[in-house]
DNA sequence: GCAGTGATCATA
DNA sequence: ATGATCACTGCC
């Protein structure tokens, strides 16, 4: 493999744990294809949702329809809309049935899971699509290495209906000096 | 601090 | 059919 090439990440990559493909996702490119040609740009904010144990998991409330993507295999782009506005980004983790993703929140100038839906054009049109088959929007290792000390630990953002203990959890990753 | 916004889901 | 909820943003 080239050292600087563009590794489209794999379907493996994801069938982790999710706290560890958050943490994994922190300076891989997000890469979106559109009509005017593709555009990267580096991740720098996530936040993993784990499996129906995490109260602040939509997989905690059972599984129905919208939810669908989430019990399935890692690898696939899971999009919801909240508040009747904001498409969300997030990418399932972990092995079938564990029911978790990753919510992409930060891209290098974007900051929030909805801006940056919005800045790149994202909509349920890619539920469900396998991140690995480059349909239009997928992740590349470009070789940026993210040492530990670059990485801000935290609570995630907007969870405080799941209860103090899943409120602290400390599964929001930042990329330190991507935030002011 | 809180309004806007409408899909989703539980309840009936 | 109805009502509560909501992984946010932008404005006050």
């Amino acid at each position: 493999m080239a050292r600087h090439g563009r590794r489209v990440l794999r379907t493996d990559f994801f069938r982790r744990p999710a706290a560890l493909v958050a943490r994994e996702l922190l300076g891989i490119e997000l890469v979106r294809n559109q009509d005017g040609g593709p555009t990267s740009s580096i991740i720098t904010e996530t936040e993993a949702y784990e499996g129906p144990h995490d109260l602040a998991s939509h997989s905690s409330r059972g599984r129905t329809r919208r939810t669908e993507v989430m019990f399935g295999p890692a690898g696939r782009f899971y999009v919801y809309l909240v508040y009747g506005l904001h498409w969300m980004l997030n990418v399932t983790a972990g092995e079938p049935g564990d029911a978790a993703a990753v919510l992409i929140r930060g891209l290098g100038a974007v900051s929030g899971p909805a801006r940056l839906t919005t800045a790149l054009g994202i909509d349920d049109s890619l539920n469900g699509l396998e991140a690995a088959k480059q349909n239009g929007l997928w992740f590349e290792d470009r070789g940026h290495v993210v040492a530990p000390r670059q990485v801000l630990r935290s609570a995630r953002i907007g969870v405080e209906y799941a209860g103090p203990k899943w409120t602290r959890k400390k599964l929001r990753f930042v990329l330190k000096g991507s935030v002011r």
